[in-house]
DNA sequence: AATGAAAGATAGTGGCC
DNA sequence: GGCCACTATCTTTCATT
């Protein structure tokens, strides 16, 4: 198996084939986003196919890109992160090609859990995960200060829910 | 083992320990992160301990709730899902008692991926994925149609990159 | 593509330190 | 807490259809 578990998921996509997915193929995505842990001998009989043919499909997707990884869902406020924020980023009118820049700037912070490149009002989107509110402000403050940034704004999380994916 | 791998996660935590995590704890929650479906085994040598005692603390991380499941993560456009965006949403005012009912309708919608609580200028931070620009327009018209709904920006995502929890 | 059987690897238990 | 030894279970390969 290539090991790429270790390349942080970003979400652009190569699709070197345009990869086909039947019931079976949809069905075994839905239980390794609910569970990425079910053992395969369990994936196999939830969709009604022999355990050898459920590693090869699951070998497949994860091969083709439709399945990404397998990630553990740590609770931030478990590790001593329990302030999450939204950040919203505009940049400088003329910072266009300071993009990477800011990038780079911004993943070089241990808070950043998602950055999103966006099309509409704004240029970013951050996701952060902090300490408290003191980690917060510095954070922002920090942001607001490069030159490639014309402004943020700042909305705390109070929570957050996920949902799977429907196919 | 509790089954609650089909909670989808929310991000509220009842910290019925505080939960104290040593180095160890901390070795296996980034290498879990990174790759939830690494062998015990692995786990074990990666870290220094006997493969029973990793398993012991790896159970005991899921049983305090700081891992809080194991997720795949899927591509949205390998799943007829290549169009992702951010929308905004501010509540009406006199609108305090209807956030349950906001919630309950959007969380209905299969589009939804995340629902973002927010305190700030919006109340709300949806992120969608959907088949095409059509049925991306026609969400963020029905959502505009709910009485409780003030307004919504959206913001197309080009691009999203995650970041592993640092501890 | 899918399967069953066999071999090897891994998970999980219990007794002990 | 942690480890070792053991058993149960699972993964993975491969010859076959």
């Amino acid at each position: 198996m290539p090991d790429d578990s270790s390349l942080h998921s970003g979400e652009r996509t190569f699709p070197s084939n345009p990869v086909r997915l039947d019931a079976i193929d949809r069905a075994l995505l839905r239980l390794l986003e609910r569970d990425a842990r079910t053992p395969n001998n369990a994936l196999a009989e939830s969709v009604g196919i022999a355990p050898s043919t459920c590693l090869g499909r699951v070998r497949v997707l994860r091969e083709r890109g439709v399945i990404r990884g397998y990630h553990a869902d740590v609770d931030p406020s478990a590790t001593g992160h329990p302030l999450q924020a939204m950040i919203s980023v505009r940049l400088q009118a003329d910072a266009r090609g300071r993009l990477a820049e800011f990038v780079a700037r911004v993943s070089r912070r241990p808070e950043v859990r998602d950055v999103y490149f966006l099309a509409g009002d704004d240029d970013y989107m951050i996701r952060v995960a902090t300490a408290d509110s003191v980690a917060l402000r510095d954070l922002v403050g920090t942001m607001n200060s490069w030159a490639e940034v014309a402004g943020t704004r700042t909305s705390l999380i109070f929570e957050h829910h996920r949902a799977p994916d429907t196919y």
